[in-house]
Parts: C-alpha cells; sequence; structure tokens
DNA sequence: TGTACATCAGTGAACGCGCGTTCACTGATGTAC
DNA sequence: TGTACATCAGTGAACGCGCGTTCACTGATGTAC
C-alpha cells in the first residue's frame, strides 16, 4: 500500500498532533505551541486539527490529560514489588521527581492553569498520584489515626516532593546546574527525609 | 501646579508602568501582560514606555526584580525577634509560603523563565531568601557539620516550602479551596515539620 | 459484482485581530551665556 | 533678567507578523442495494 498516496486520509492524526505538540512544548516553551505550527509540522493544513479538536485549548487538555495519565502510571509502577510504607512513600516520590526531571515541559504544562482547563483536584483520577499517596499514608498510619493527621502528611508529603520537582525543573536545581545522575542522588538524599507523618 | 497640564511629561511613568504590569498579571496572568494594554492603563501612548524600557522583557525583569525584593526583604523582617535557629526556620517558611498566598502571579512569574530573563540563582542578591536560609541553617547546625550537609538541609527546607507555596498558587490548595485562615493555619501544621537537618 | 451516495478528513485561501516595535514629530524643561 | 538651544519624554500613525479560526471545496472510503 502506497505510503504517501492519499493527502486526505492521515491515519490518526489526532494522535499525531498531540505528539507533535508535545516537541513544540519541548522546544520552545508554551509559547511556542501554537495551533498552526503544529498542523506545519505534522505536514497538514492548518484548518486539519479542527476535525479533531474543538479548538487550541482541547489540544492543549488533551496533552495534559495524556501527561497526567503517564504520570499516573509511573508513580503506579514505582510501588511495583515495595510493600514497606516508608519505601513506598520515597519510591513515589522519586517517581514524580523523575518524571518532573524527564518531562520538564509537561511537567510545567499540568500545574499551570493559563492555556486549556486546569486541573481538577477534587476529581477523581485527575489528580496525579494523589490517590496512590493517600493510599500509601494509609497504609503507614495506624488505624488509631485521624484523617486530619493523614490529610497533613501527605500535603508536607506532596509538598516537599512537588518542591524538589519544581526546583528541578524551574529553580537553582535546574538549568543543567548538575548532572543527571548528581541530581539524582541529590533527590534520594532528600527524599530520604520523607516520612508518613 | 495644574496636574494635567503637561502631557509631555508623566512624572514618574517608569515606576507607574511597572504597577500597571503588576495589576496586568493579577487580572489575567502572563499573557494579559502585554506592553500595549500597559500603556493604554497608564494613560500613555504605545510608544512611550520604550523611552523607559528597552523592550517588554526590560519591563518583565523589572517587576520580576522588584518582586523579589520583596520576597527577600519580607523574609528578612520575618526573623525579627526571633532567635532560635528552628523557629527562625518556620518564620521564614512561612513568610515564603504567605508571599505566595499574596501575591501569586508574581510568585509564579519568579519562576518562570519564559518572559524575560530566568532568576540567576548563583548570582548573590537574586536567589529571593536563600542566602537567608543558608544562614538560618549554618546557625543552627553545629560547626561541626559539613558543606554537604548543610547544603541538603537547606534544600530540603526549600523544597517543602517552595512546593507548599506551589500547592497553593498552582495546586490542590488553590483556587479558593479554602479560606485564607484555615490555608494558613495549614500551612503552619506542615511546616511544623521543618527541621534543621 | 457493480454502482450510487453519504460521510469523513483532508485542502487552500482568507478573515480580522492584537501584538511588539519603529518613525518622524512636538513641546516642556533646564542650562549657558 | 532674557534668550538660544540641547535634551528629554511624550505623541500619533504606521509597519509587518503570526496567530486562531472559518469557509467552501475535494476526493477517498464504506455501505446499501
Amino acid at each position: 500500500m502506497n505510503k504517501k498516496a492519499d493527502p486526505y486520509h492521515h491515519g490518526n492524526l489526532r494522535q499525531a498532533l498531540i505528539e507533535t505538540a508535545r516537541e513544540l512544548l519541548h522546544a520552545g516553551g508554551v509559547e511556542a505551541l501554537t495551533l498552526r505550527e503544529v498542523a506545519r509540522r505534522a505536514g497538514v493544513t492548518t484548518a486539519a486539527p479542527y476535525h479533531h479538536f474543538a479548538d487550541k485549548a482541547a489540544l492543549v487538555d488533551a496533552l495534559v490529560r495524556q501527561s497526567l495519565a503517564e504520570l499516573d502510571a509511573a508513580s503506579r509502577e514505582a510501588l511495583h514489588g515495595i510493600s514497606e510504607p516508608r519505601a513506598q512513600l520515597r519510591a513515589l516520590g522519586l517517581a514524580y521527581v523523575l518524571y518532573a526531571l524527564d518531562h520538564p515541559a509537561e511537567f510545567r504544562l499540568m500545574f499551570r492553569p493559563e492555556l486549556g482547563t486546569p486541573i481538577n483536584f477534587e476529581a477523581p483520577g485527575s489528580a496525579p498520584v494523589f490517590s496512590v499517596l493517600a493510599d500509601v499514608i494509609a497504609a503507614g498510619h495506624g488505624p488509631e489515626s485521624s484523617q486530619a493527621e493523614r490529610e497533613v502528611a501527605a500535603l508536607t508529603a506532596w509538598s516537599l516532593v512537588h518542591g524538589l520537582a519544581a526546583l528541578i525543573v524551574d529553580g537553582p536545581l535546574g538549568r543543567h546546574a548538575m548532572a543527571r545522575d548528581e541530581l539524582i542522588s541529590l533527590a534520594q538524599r532528600i527524599l530520604a527525609k520523607l516520612d508518613l507523618v
């Protein structure tokens, strides 16, 4: 079957557009992410994306949703084979930091309400890692702990991990200040202070 | 002296432009911050700002620099009358979180390298709070501690505080999820876990 | 098996818009003599 | 004290640009008969 015979049926333009948007985001940040350039790079007319997305915000939403799912999947995978709650907490933190390190553009976009719709942290399945985190905290706490205690513990852990990720992505630990493996071992030393309470 | 007699000399347009830019930032985020709109609101022609700033990035830089100075000042003030290092650390953290809570737009802008120049965390005086933080950590550690230990301690504290601020500004603790005083008391419970080591 | 036709995903051109920036200009001010 | 003049901070109009979006269209595909 001839590859470029039919200009009228791309095959899977929707996914191709999301991936192209990702590349743009990586290369030039949120400002470089324009619908026209996405279409251009995908080898398609500027009008074509409108057959797959209502508008630009819908494309960005799809990209964010996909990134959230990846982060969520990574955090679930990180727990495989680890049963001790404290170790689980650290593994979870490391997965979060690694995601930010390896996908800084997506990480930024997720927590940036300017394009598309902000994350709804209340909606089940929308808040990456958080439900996993809550489970780990609950498992680590005895049954005698109050819900408020567990909530504070979870938010403390999330703050530490999120802050570390943010400092790597947009702060003093970023901009190639350190080699990747140095950064990871520094992150592990910091995450070692994570506690369940 | 007649107030609006002279359209050719504004008085202190430079500062007025910075403040107008701030308002725009508050109202509509980074995307709403356009030079034309700044000029419009300042009651001046679109060309006028170019007598005070080389280009748009220079205006944004000035705004960021001013915000950094405010955050730095707030963190130094927070230490007044507190001498116990652990208490200093918490006061510092609270000042940081309060700045983010009360100036979310500036906080976001500071850590966003997209407009203007990113913060140079190496340059002395550029990294808000950080030199103060380093001093507090050093005071709290005995002289027997290594520099690496102190660095990890400082970054751990910064991560926790920065993450909490970020979750308030752009995360699950933001978007008016809680009343201001509830949020502050939650922040204090989290900051209570800050430690020097 | 062949044909008519609805559907669907593209094309190509155009729209209006607001942006950053530039230009020649104007008029008030401060200074030198 | 008056006057000539350089300077400085504004004006008003215009520039080109890339953006998101829309439109009528085209042609390949799958389906009904």
